[in-house]
DNA sequence: AAGTGGTCTAGACCACTAC
DNA sequence: TAGTGGTCTAGACCACTTA
């Protein structure tokens, strides 16, 4: 019976939930586009009815989910994949010594197929959706060391083309951000042996057919639809890939 | 300036991290051990000297880090390692179709040791402190599918034995907890491509030198001090290592 | 100086659990 | 019914950034 809150909580839950539900609805309609700072923490609570205090709960759980970034002084934005920035999140390959360099990336095929069952299955699409197929040889250090083959369901990259994979001038997951509004925020690895075929025993600099370290990866985007499958396969003779629990996300 | 605050804020930042440290103290001292309940968020702030507000965000990253767990109605407890929760937090291999399973252990080796440059580096102890080093067979749906060779510094388990590694009830981690009172609670993690060794081969029905996924594990106490070594190898023929960024640490 | 997010407060009320 | 954590408020003050 009380009438002293302002409005009554919705169906689902909790008013800093229903918050959240909203900004990621803003987000998905692209309202707030990546990299770009969105209100201040006033005006959103104006704007939703709430408290500061409320929207800030709102807002800590965008930003616990690397969707939203805080600057102290400056403002929120909607987070950006950047070279500089959140790429080791996703890259997870190191030399031995610890050290993680940038991969230099070099397109070594660009083509168009018919998705297989099981790649389906992972994408949430229907067997023999056409997908975009390209491959991707990673060098660290100056020596080919990850061979990632990418496939994206073409419906949800119109338009994608060799040259436009070739001239990025930032990350895979910048490009998929600004040209397609498509913001990859969590994956799902799977890793397990491999064997290199025989493109990337040419590339890799190993005999066809020895063991790799084989990563299925699925990326999933800010609504948690699957937008991308990959195959990764490493050469661990000098570097290894880097997993474990932590605490804060990144690295 | 202002004297309204009834403590002022000590060296090193913000009263709700300064609340974090002293709880932090806590645990470590074993005021409060695992699986026990923690005083009520009133009595704490009281203890404390801070409102609830200030805290509850305390105890929100103790949670956020796996280290405290709340339960509404009941009380906020010390997160305790059993092998109906959490155990998947570090169990991280599946069968290919998802299906995750619990492994029944199997003791095959149990010895003592000096440690090896390497692995005294990982553990931040002097090459050739004496370790224990025991090697347990997992077996999955009846069959053995990983081999782990655990390394632990004589100083941090005083007085571990081969029967007490044999009779424990729950998990290893749980066994650490209850017996030495050591709260593993995060991991850091490298995988590369290794070989089976002449016994692993045997157990895991393999070729001795087949390549098998390698696991190199570091685990860390309440304090961030590097408490075990740990050598993986799993046979991937069916089974594979998950991994990948989500934003609730668990599974 | 103005505007942003970060911290902290003191309390009301709600939801869950146990007795 | 009593006690717990969970949500929400309305505001003060601090720290940081830009201009």
């Amino acid at each position: 019976m009380s009438t002293v809150t302002a409005m009554p909580i919705g169906p689902g839950g909790t008013r800093y939930k229903e918050v959240k539900e909203a900004m990621l609805a803003a987000l998905t309609e692209q309202e707030w586009k990546g990299g770009e700072v969105i209100p201040s923490e006033k005006k959103l609570a104006d704007r939703f009815g709430v408290s500061i205090g409320t929207l800030r709960k709102a807002i800590d759980e965008l930003c616990a989910e690397n969707i939203l970034i805080r600057h102290q002084g400056l403002g929120t934005f909607v987070a950006q994949h950047r070279r500089d920035r959140h790429f080791f999140r996703f890259f997870r390959v190191a030399r031995r010594d610890g050290d993680r360099a940038y991969p230099v990336v070099t397109l070594v095929n660009f083509k168009r197929a018919k998705s297989a069952p099981a790649v389906a299955a992972r994408l949430g699409i229907n067997d023999g959706t056409r997908l975009f197929v390209f491959t991707n040889a990673l060098a660290l250090h100056d020596k080919v060391v990850v061979i990632d083959t990418v496939m994206l369901p073409e419906t949800k990259f119109p338009g994608l083309t060799e040259s436009m994979l070739r001239g990025r001038p930032n990350t895979l997951y910048n490009f998929y951000q600004d040209a397609f509004g498509i913001n990859v925020t969590s994956t799902d690895e799977r890793l397990r042996i491999g064997r290199a075929s025989e493109l990337e025993s040419k590339l890799l600099e190993i005999e066809a057919g020895a063991p790799v370290l084989e990563v299925e990866r699925v990326a999933y985007s800010i609504n948690q639809k699957p937008v991308e499958y990959r195959i990764t396969h490493i050469n661990t003779e000098e570097y290894e890939y880097i997993a474990g629990t932590s605490k804060s996300s990144d690295i």
